[in-house]
DNA sequence: TGGATCAAGTAAAACGTTTTAGCTTTGCTT
DNA sequence: AAGCAAAGCTAAAACGTTTTACTTGATCCA
């Protein structure tokens, strides 16, 4: 392989081809209805092929002030949930020509703003954030810049926004309904105490389906404190009222899990468990656990798409794309 | 926040002050020297300060044909030690003004081929490659494009390259030693069979410390397979001649302790369990597993630190940049 | 007949940098 | 006094696109 392989550009097409570089370009963009005749179409067309030509990314930013390029900013990208969206729509957005930048907040609001100001006049087309707790006037002011800016995972009601979320009210509701079917009567729920729209959701979805409620609420930031075990032992162990306990979140679930197997817990015989989202760890638990799955290619899929929509209509009037889609009960042995 | 905040160029620099372009330009690129005057450099200095400049990165990379970017081609960026390696080589990159562009192979020879032709020519700086099975010869021909590749996890004996991997021979070697000098004397290894350096590395390093050895073998492609676990259960059960197993790795860890716990294996008291790579799951795994863990964050800088420098210098004449780093044995209770 | 419309094509400007090749002026050496 | 190097600064080209505004013929229609 030749190193001095000179890279071809719409110039040389032009030269060989005796004809101009608009033309040439026009053929290119599909802008030659009216402008060039079908016959030097082919050919150029042709002859483009032949030589392979691939454009200068460069050239086509700083020409159109596009940059082709999205930022993700999640919580934590190298958390499973989070990582496998991330490959998903890394994916779908190369096959549209997009690259994508990752971030992670760790639920943090000022290392999300540090983020976010760090790529303030970096050229970035559009934003797929995750935004963490406390972020309500922030998110509104992102969106104030006219940057395209879809929400994921988390949304607001006290403004519209675009976004992509899971159906959390359903999906809990739906749930439980199965698990109260089955023959559970007492439910209980560990939450988080958070302004994130996810865990109120995932709260109202249990509150309204279950007749008595038995509910215990941690601090995002003492997930992993002290405090939390005693409260979890106290909740899950001496105090217990109920006869199967739904986490709200993964981490919430792995935490409860620890004081379960610290206190030799028959799961499910004498306390079940179900939780959200889905991972490698629930799967090959002893005994495995139940799990409401979210359906990762379609969300991946969907931000893509909705925010890739976004940027080619240049007139964005056609109001707010919002979806909400439906977990999956994976009932295993711990129900 | 205006919509039509015009971002200001270094003509609008130029113009305020009443210089040249040009002399803008040299004291933002430090190339000032003996061209600009002390107190002139202060003030344009000052005045960029003020106004925020921000250079304009496409128009950056269209005259230099630096695009910063670098292409990270990982086996699966959604699995979790790859995922943590993403992450922490995201944020040093950043800080050092590069992109990182993330892709999969899964294994496989022709998705890494069809990733590689896709960024051909469109602008990346550098490689950071963990290359799939037989990729010896693709892995060669990269280098001699001339763009800066570093290998990453796997290296190869029959040319000379960048890389960044594990110490694996060293690691567990030192690991089966620890646990000979516990007083397991039978120790039994599951590896994978591959012609990739990490599993061969692994290998090596157990046969060398080991009296006599006990191996199995698995394919790559038949890891979740009936067969595989027929091979397992004649292993791990009914034929077993030893009292712990090394697994060279997580999948084969995960297969390994299916079996196990289908058959009810009481771990460690009949048979001790030691594999390659942390994560959440073997720390949670009733018992907690022992593992060999990878410095994932010295791994991530390496990497990064190693591909920068490898950029900026113009004369790479300081022949190949070769790290092998330590594992690290965490002994939990199955062993 | 003349005016308008339309198809087919092109020249050239613009996007924001970096860098080469110069141009003065000053000071120093011989 | 002539020559030369160095310091301090700048004009302009170049990177590869996209797109506006324009030219030239041909066709159409009243």
């Amino acid at each position: 392989m030749r190193k001095d392989h000179k890279r071809v550009s719409i110039k040389d097409i032009a030269q060989a081809l005796g004809v101009s570089i608009t033309t040439v370009s026009f053929v290119i963009n599909g802008k030659a209805r009216n402008k060039v005749s079908e016959e030097l179409i082919k050919k150029v067309e042709a002859y483009i092929e032949k030589v392979g030509y691939i454009p200068n990314v460069a050239a086509q930013s700083l020409r159109t002030g596009k940059s082709n390029t999205i930022v993700f900013m999640a919580e934590d990208i190298s958390d499973p949930f989070f990582a496998k969206i991330a490959k998903r729509m890394e994916s779908f957005a190369f096959e549209h020509g997009y690259k994508i930048v990752f971030c992670s907040t760790e639920n943090n609001k000022d290392r999300a703003i540090a983020h976010l100001t760090f790529f303030k006049d970096k050229g970035i087309d559009a934003y797929i954030i995750t935004p963490p707790e406390h972020f309500e006037e922030e998110a509104k002011s992102i969106m104030e810049q006219g940057k395209v800016t879809v929400f994921f995972d988390r949304r607001y009601n006290s403004f519209d926004h675009h976004y992509v979320v899971l159906d959390n009210y359903r999906s809990i509701r739906d749930a439980v309904r199965f698990m109260q079917q089955k023959g559970y009567s007492r439910i209980g729920f560990v939450g988080l105490e958070s302004d994130l729209s996810t865990m109120k959701e995932r709260e109202n979805g249990y509150l309204d389906q279950v007749e008595t409620a038995f509910v215990l609420k941690i601090d995002f930031k003492e997930i992993t404190s002290q405090v939390t075990i005693e409260r979890l032992e106290q909740f899950l162990i001496y105090d217990r009222q109920f006869d199967i306990v739904v986490f709200a979140s993964n981490s919430l679930a792995i935490a409860g899990l620890r004081v379960m197997q610290k206190h030799k817990v028959n799961i499910p015989d004498s306390l079940g468990v179900l939780t959200f989202d889905d991972r490698e760890l629930f799967e090959l638990y002893n005994p495995p656990i139940s799990v409401i799955s979210q359906p990762v290619g379609l969300l991946a899929e969907e931000l893509i798409t909705t925010t890739i929509k976004l940027l080619s209509d240049a007139d964005q009037q056609h109001g707010f794309i919002q979806k909400s889609l439906p977990g999956k009960l994976i009932a295993r042995y711990s129900t």
